[in-house]
DNA sequence: GCTATTTTTTGAACGCTGTTCACAAAACCC
DNA sequence: GGGTTTTGTGAACAGCGTTCAAAAAATAGC
């Protein structure tokens, strides 16, 4: 064979997102990767496990693009010296809207992977490479002059990043794209700017609430 | 035959719900249906259009249930004479989760159905029930002392909703069971009680913010 | 260089899937 | 009861993920 075995693999994963992000999750078959990738079906269960081990392998990579897009966009407002919170979150936002506009396809079956069997998975690895992205979260925050311990500076990281995600991706509400667009920006600076408003007042937070069933 | 027609298409609805709740979008099989249902295949296609269109009809139910937990959440509230918005906002998110919770397998399923083609569905009917989600939302708003023009408010209401819906529905970050319960209450706390605390502060916001990058 | 041994690649074959459709059964009409 | 329409049936088809005996290639030993 003329290719290093490493190298493809590497070739399958790259036809395996472009497949995802064509055509979504039923779009990634086994027969069609072979065909693209010039090999035969039994190899690519010779290179991975199976079809769900190619998804997972994707879902890898796309992980690592995001976290390196945030910590890019992180990386130039530091060049340019911007350290505005406000901006930087927004900014971090930004990143994850471009990345996602960026896969259509990929990030969306990346998300219906994870929802496919109701409680069997093991995001080990997933939880791994999110937590890069709630550090650069908690960083940000860090730099604000909200006196939070590092407990509840976790927490508002990660409430940010599921709020972001919930917006960005709440998938329903799409009158049109463009009015789509918009409203995402909308609210996610709405988001943000009540976030760092409301975490400016009151220093911590006394979760002693009782919610009313 | 003995059934009403509309009779056995609940039925049959009653028991793709059940089948999804239990294994997730890859346990809903015509066959499987069929026989549970006591009817043939074919008559599986007679009622529905095909496995989309019985996915799709368990979603509705699934969504006007959601719809009316939160109503009838809301209505519990007037009735003991409570009109704070946090107690409100936090009873919604907590029949949001109490849904979800009560949803474990059919839940996921509908959010990887409208993430399986990459923007292809229509959603209007999702829409549809969504909306009076998030009219209850905002009229929630409506009773707090921020001084929120409709268009806000409604931005406002979706915002929120998106938030609590990226906070439950977060998938990744689950250390252990008890745990991730914990960690999502807290952060909904936190959430509602930011989100208060920075819409009471300023009046309108003005979104001419200047995204980085 | 040649054979023996190991490793890798192959694609036909298997079981399962959604979906169809000619046919049968039931229901309806008068 | 006979003709017509509606409804139900399940064998059949194409496509899927996955396997595995066999072929091909690579490696080792000499």
């Amino acid at each position: 064979m003329a290719l290093d075995k490493e190298e493809t693999g590497e070739r399958v994963l790259a036809i395996a997102e472009a497949l995802l992000n064509a055509g979504g999750m039923d779009n990634l078959k086994a027969r069609t990767i072979a065909e693209q990738a010039g090999i035969s079906v039994g190899s690519v269960y010779n290179l991975f496990s199976d079809l769900d081990g190619v998804h997972r392998a994707v879902n890898m990579r796309l992980l690592d693009r995001l976290g390196a897009a945030g910590a890019a966009a992180m990386a130039d407002l530091s060049q340019r010296g911007i350290t505005d919170v406000r901006q930087r979150l927004l900014a971090l936002a930004g990143a994850y809207v471009r990345f996602v506009e960026a896969h259509p396809g990929s990030w969306p079956a990346l998300l219906a992977f994870n929802r496919r069997r109701p409680t069997l998975t093991e995001p080990d690895a997933y939880e791994a490479r999110l937590d890069q992205l709630f550090e650069i979260i908690a960083s940000v925050l860090a730099g604000g002059d909200f006196d939070l311990d590092d407990d509840s500076r976790r927490i508002a990281a990660r409430t940010l990043w599921s709020s972001v995600h919930g917006i960005v991706t709440s998938g329903y509400a799409a009158r049109s794209v463009r009015r789509q667009a918009d409203e995402i920006d909308e609210q996610i600076e709405l988001l943000v700017a009540v976030f760092i408003r409301g975490l400016e007042r009151g220093g911590t937070f006394a979760h002693a609430g009782t919610r009313a069933s």
